[in-house]
RNA sequence: CGGGACGUAGCGCAGCCUGGUAGCGCACUUGCUUGGGGUGCAAGGGGUCGCGAGUUCAAAUCUCGCCGUCCCGACCA
């Protein structure tokens, strides 16, 4: 019997100071989970029977598709070298040395060993498809480690890697393990979405987050209010609506205006009478690429490279979207002296003509110019003239300048069509509590992994990676359901479900009905915490609403009427329960997925 | 890494400007009291004032350096 008197549930009336977001401040006032260090977390009693069950829940789901590994947290330099990742991973991968002085790193994530191990044992097509997962400590140096739980610097995380002989293989596991996360995240009792994601720079082909609403969130998430359309910000699209075009004056031929001291959008398009969805927006930004990237050749050098995005006036850029277009590559913003030196004119008054740019990607050396798919088939745009004062009328893509590409580089926003049904766009932010993806080959390539197919030739696996963040269900949970008094946890993740609050320890009917209240629903399969304590009744239910656990069951002054009250914590609704029903009126609430 | 704030008892804070033997609330211990929403009274225990230098007869307080934590930004497989 789970005595709270007994216990280590240290409680606390305030919450630490510098806590920001409900979940940190309320799992530390509710004794579940002490500060080490930034980013770095012990869980005590409760915080780590909630995070066991919570595992448990994600095994046995797991079970059901793969096979569960325990790979080590300890990684030699060499796995990592061979991926390539030693050095991509940077400062956010935390480095060792060993007494010999070898490089170790501790994992931040394991595909490495994952497909060391395939390397090393899978030989044959008949040996596939194989589904391997774990759960593990991460370690990530993060720049920032903030908001309590959800960006920490070693956390819990089930990570799972699929090993097809072929797409379609892929596919299936790929689908298994997205049917699992739903049942996972189900059973945890989470408002989750699925939502498409940004596949970054690793050339994977597809790629979904699950996400739950939350103020704390960090990532934005463009979703349907109708339809189950769901896109992160970084991938989202949208449906515009129809802009009227100006009308052609004289010949049509682009024309100089004299825009003297005006150089926001805003400030030409009101100078021009104009709205600033005729206007086209030139950004000017810079990439490193290698020097010889299209000849194959790997000298290491590098260079930087010109590019500019044109943008509908009223449109703001996203960069993740941006890093696509340009292959990966990470951009930043042009300075001064470039900007001089690309368009020979300041600031304010940029524009596409009198350059020439790269004919395509591939075109080496010459400045790019990215045009967002929203001016694709727009006429008469209004730019800036490359001459300080002056804008340029009649600018029409692909007529009188030439885009190296059309692009989607554009950020939804809120109010805008689904791509869908046309129904409004929302933007809310999200924790992300799992994501799946299907790598391809990148790790099976360089590291060099191979089976025999059917015809006995030699070809690479393909893979998938798939992940959930542990304590981020936890913390989900919480931000999900909590009020300035506590929070309160599904009960299948909850530390107990049932907490009975025997209101004066002193009174021997009211101690004893609280103990056999106690045994019963122990029998019944219940886990239970007796708040035995000696302390008044007020002080015990204040922790009990505080600590998370869903059903409260006081025990008062009515046990002489064979009488107790239930609470529930989420709408604080109570009911009086005969003590010889109450077993079977949990066992009712139970939920079959149990 | 850039910008900002903070560091005094387990938690929340005052004291610092104007240097002079460290204080409040909660929590904790003991006794009494109370017993359905953090009871009341009384008596106690607990702090190298983040660390290190410097100024001074004297430093929590002034100066410099370092460390740590949080927030905004950059970053984020």
């Amino acid at each position: 019997m789970h005595r709270w008197s007994e216990l280590f549930i240290p409680t606390l009336r305030e919450a630490p100071a510098d806590a920001e977001v409900a979940s940190h401040k309320l799992l530390v006032r509710a004794g579940y989970i002490r500060q080490l260090g930034a980013g770095i977390y012990s869980f005590l009693f409760l915080g780590n029977r909630s995070t066991q069950k919570i595992m448990r829940i994600v095994r046995e789901e797991m079970d059901k598709i793969g096979q569960e590994f325990y790979l080590p947290a300890l990684n030699p330099r060499e796995i990592w070298e061979a991926s390539g990742r030693w050095t991509v991973m940077g400062d956010n991968m935390f480095r060792l040395k060993d007494r010999k002085g070898a490089d170790l790193c501790l994992g931040m994530t394991h595909e490495e060993v994952m497909t060391d191990i395939a390397r090393k044992e899978l030989r044959s097509y008949k040996q596939l498809p194989q589904i391997w997962y774990q759960i593990q400590t991460k370690f990530r140096d993060e720049p920032r480690p903030k908001s309590g739980l959800l960006r920490v610097r070693q956390f819990i995380m089930k990570d799972a890697y699929s090993f097809d002989i072929d797409a379609a293989g892929l596919d299936l596991s790929y689908q298994k393990h997205h049917d699992t996360y739903c049942r996972i995240f189900d059973r945890c009792g989470l408002k989750y979405m699925v939502i498409d994601a940004h596949s970054g720079a690793m050339g994977g082909s597809q790629s979904q987050e699950f996400m739950v609403r939350t103020p704390a969130g960090e990532d934005l998430v463009v979703s349907c209010e109708k339809c189950n359309y769901a896109a992160n910000m970084e991938k989202a699209v949208s449906k515009l609506a129809p802009v009227e075009d100006l009308k052609t004056e004289g010949d049509g031929q682009p024309l100089e205006v004299h825009t003297p001291g005006q150089k926001t959008i805003e400030d030409v398009a009101r100078f021009l009478g104009v709205s600033p969805k005729n206007k086209i927006k030139t950004l000017a930004m810079m990439i490193t690429e290698e020097e010889d990237a299209n000849t194959g050749a790997k000298s290491g050098k590098t260079r930087q490279r010109a590019v500019v995005l044109l943008m509908r006036g009223d449109h703001q850029m996203n960069e993740a979207k941006l890093s696509t277009a340009v292959g990966g590559k990470e951009t930043r913003p042009m300075q001064e002296e470039e900007i001089l030196a690309l368009f020979r004119s300041p600031a304010g008054y940029l524009g596409p003509l009198g350059i020439e740019w790269a004919k395509d990607l591939k075109d080496a050396g010459k400045p790019i110019l990215l045009v967002d798919k929203a001016l694709e088939g727009r006429t008469n745009l209004i730019g800036g003239a490359n001459k300080e004062d002056y804008h340029v009328k009649h600018l029409t893509p692909g007529k009188t300048f030439h885009p190296t590409a059309y692009a989607d580089l554009r950020a939804v926003t809120a109010g805008e069509d689904c791509p869908n049904c046309g129904a409004p766009l929302r933007i809310d932010t999200a924790v992300e509590i799992g994501h799946i993806f299907k790598l391809g080959y990148k790790y099976s390539e360089s590291m060099n992994a191979r089976v025999l197919d059917r015809n006995g030739k030699e070809v690479a696996p393909i893979m998938g990676s798939y992940g959930i963040g542990i304590e981020r269900i936890l913390t989900a949970a919480v931000e999900q359901s909590n009020d300035e008094n506590g929070f309160w946890l599904p009960p299948s993740i909850a530390p107990f479900e049932v907490v009975v609050v025997s209101t004066n320890s002193k009174d021997e009917g009211i101690r004893t009905a609280s103990e056999d209240i106690t045994r019963q629903l122990e029998a019944a399969g219940f886990d239970v915490l007796l708040d035995d304590r000696d302390e008044r009744p007020g002080v015990k239910f204040k922790d009990a609403d505080l600590v998370g656990i869903p059903f409260r069951v006081n025990v008062g002054k009515k046990v002489t009427e064979g009488t107790v009250e239930v609470v529930r914590r989420s709408t604080l609704a109570r009911e009086d329960i005969k003590i010889s029903a109450i077993t079977e009126y949990f066992q009712q609430l139970r939920p079959a997925a149990r």
